[in-house]
DNA sequence: CGGAATTGAAACAAAGTGAAACATAAGCGC
DNA sequence: GCGCTTATGTTTCACTTTGTTTCAATTCCG
């Protein structure tokens, strides 16, 4: 399943990784791979690349802040969250130090644990560029451009980029002048009606093979449309 | 001052903030700017690029989870760290939801803090002799230069270094000219806008395949940007 | 010292933007 | 259909932003 985060869940007490482990998958946003013990934790990590790890401390055959370091030393980048029951500040200073993103006393409430999880994985996260199928064109907002069926670029400005943005997101559907006013110029727009024209104009000049007989950019009552 | 990271520290009541900035300076380890309102908040996030965001959400303009919120829209990447009395699950949740990327209880003790935050610095670093994957080039800021696929070395001077390295913290982000100007030529920069535009044009001729029709360092309204 | 690299500024060129003026098409009541 | 009104298309202009070239001053280095 593409888009589920992969999560190495290690715990001690079975009955808790368990328990741990069912709501986390519940979600639908996770695929946890459970490890009962430093060991296990530690091969677990060498065959496979996780999204996060959560740790809890209280391991028999290693102690969770050595885990977390010897995890840091294997090439683990993710964020690694601890799980514990020790409350005093020296631990926690201790569990972050040891390279841990963040540290969780129990008892936790499980919207609180996933909300931190969130966190963690956000800041993790790479915003990869979309890429959109245009009629014709593949269009890469990043980089300002349309590229046609023969490699040929065509540079777009930065309105028209956000113009194609928005009408793209709208689907099929027309976008009203007013709310593409707002979307691309912003909400206290000081421009005209007349500017949107003027761009849309421009726009057809650029992407449409007969311009004045739109196909792509079409005109709808009250606004535009983007013909898939 | 190298090496200093720059915390931005937003707190409406003014000795408390105070106490707190000085205790950061006191660790040698943070270059403090202060804000004690939402909208100064917004101002000095606009005008320079922070290593991390304190945030305390009992502020009286904005509610602190907004100010996040916007924050993250004018693409604040660096983490931001909340700080409130409230101790509410819900209130959790809904800050780390709102962008935040830790949330600490107050009462806090200040060694807990710093531990939060070298753990928040810490997952967002950029070492000094860091290696960065810049489009098709290994990029070394430390010696000033940039390595293609064919082990070809190009020689950047220090003003594009810099101006690299600042892009590049900005992950995907946008860099406006004078945010860039305050960062690689200092706050009281005595040179002209156009100083910086020939500087870029200098490095598009150097890194860009096409320099004409740039697709790395690309333009967009008010700055720059590099396109990962 | 002499030459190359770096830097900042000036002058000019090109592109992007918004508005105005005018043209055409579409809707609507009669 | 007719004439009116409104909506949209087209052209052009003024202004701003960004790109490009060139030059002089400075620094670096052998």
């Amino acid at each position: 399943m593409p888009g589920l985060k992969k999560i190495l869940l290690v715990d001690d007490e079975e009955d808790l990784r368990e328990a741990l482990a069912e709501q986390l998958i519940a979600t639908d946003d996770f695929d946890v791979t459970e490890a009962g013990t430093g060991a296990g934790a530690v091969d677990a990590a060498k065959g496979a690349i996780f999204d996060l790890v959560i740790l809890d401390v209280g391991l028999p055959d290693t102690d969770g802040r050595e885990l977390c370091k010897k995890l840091r030393k294997l090439n683990v980048k993710c964020p690694i969250v601890m799980l514990t029951g020790h409350d005093t500040d020296a631990d926690t200073i201790l569990g972050l130090d040891a390279g841990a993103n963040d540290y969780i006393t129990k008892p936790f409430k499980f919207p609180v644990l996933l909300a931190r999880l969130r966190a963690q994985l956000r800041t993790h996260e790479q915003s990869e560029d979309a890429i959109f199928q245009l009629g014709p064109y593949t269009f890469k907002p990043a980089m300002k451009m349309l590229i046609d069926g023969k490699d040929r670029k065509i540079r777009l400005t930065e309105k028209e980029t956000n113009i194609l943005k928005f009408l793209y997101r709208a689907q099929d559907g027309v976008v009203a002048r007013d709310v593409l006013l707002h979307e691309v110029w912003g909400y206290n727009a000081g421009v005209t009606t007349h500017t949107l024209e003027t761009h849309i104009y421009r726009l057809r000049q650029k992407i449409e093979p007969d311009p004045s007989n739109a196909r792509l950019l079409v005109t709808e009552s009250g606004g535009y449309r983007l013909v898939a």
